[in-house]
DNA sequence: ACCTGAACACCGTTCAAGT
DNA sequence: ACCTGAACACCGTTCAAGT
């Protein structure tokens, strides 16, 4: 009887939306859908969220908090800093296994101008959250200076956001694993 | 007098709709918005453009025919290839410049779900073109095999995309520039 | 040939009402 | 506490009808 068993509608949204926005977007994002898969009806979910702007930002922020949680796993898991670089692409390609979706925050930047300001804001922390880790990463296992280490950082994540885009716009995984690929080859990802 | 002098409806329209498609998408493309800056009715579009699908596609056909002009003119206007791959990134520079718009065909990329056949057609031989350039550039500035050139052309197509998405999420063109000063110093892109 | 009014289906949102 | 039907103002889209 604890609370963890209970089924939570208001969880059950959020992820919905998570899974709807990753494959349509922000824009794409509807109450009336959303509501039909959780088994409510459209209205009943501004009673868990007031306004699409604030669902939105709940989405954002729940999508942030995991990746943390999951890179920091990966701080855990591999003793070998070299590793660390080496893993970070398989997050975003588990969004394109995923029904070839893609990350929330490239999504939503392409989506910049037409996004309320609290969910800019979320998806901001996002990449910041992603580039400040790659800079440790990066730091770690090469020996740059710190500077260095976020130029690098930042390149890195551009990089696999856009591999992942194209990968999806093909729908195709194994364009994201030869891009990936080559980026190693090329040295913006170590050998 | 001259069939070229005459105001050309449709081409606003097209011009109208490429800009707002850069800027919003497709799903943000909007027929009554799109005819009040053309200064007829919504509903009018219709007659230049039969579905929203039909625009979509003529909008991304002329946005890839008007990207391989302008990369043929990169050929002849520079003698030496390095200067080629220099140069290609200013073409998705533009785009920032010209009110923070990212390429059609990244937006387009991530609205994949929802796009309709005929448009996502159009998107995939914008990227053809563009990789076929760089395939070229890459290997008559490094003389690398084929393959290999081909493999670093689809590389350097990906991580641009995913430099001008991330400028644009935080409505930075500087973000841009260090990106792509990044991509050469790994070596992703020549010196 | 070129354009429009009116209708349609759908959206986010509100709110009084239900349990 | 949690949900709903109905209504509202608005949207993109369509099509028969205008000139």
């Amino acid at each position: 009887m604890g609370g963890t068993m209970a089924t939570n509608v208001k969880e059950e949204v959020l992820e919905a939306a998570r899974r709807a926005a990753q494959s349509r977007g922000y824009a794409g994002l509807n109450f009336r859908e959303l509501a039909s898969e959780v088994g409510i009806k459209g209205a009943s979910i501004h009673y868990h969220f007031r306004t699409k702007a604030d669902l939105g930002a709940a989405v954002a922020r729940r999508y942030w908090e995991t990746s943390d949680a999951t890179l920091q796993e990966m701080w855990e898991r591999y003793p070998d800093p070299k590793e660390w670089l080496r893993h970070y692409p398989s997050t975003f390609r588990q969004s394109l296994e995923n029904g070839n979706r893609i990350c929330l925050c490239s999504f939503m930047s392409a989506e910049h101008d037409d996004l309320p300001e609290p969910v800019k804001a979320e998806i901001q922390v996002f990449a910041e959250v992603n580039i400040k880790w790659l800079t440790k990463a990066v730091s770690a296992s090469t020996g740059m200076s710190e500077p260095e280490s976020e130029r690098r950082a930042r390149s890195i994540f551009a990089a696999v956001s856009g591999a992942q885009l194209m990968a999806r716009s093909r729908a195709d995984i194994s364009v994201f694993d030869s891009l990936i690929e080559e980026y190693c080859h090329s040295g913006l990802l170590p050998g």
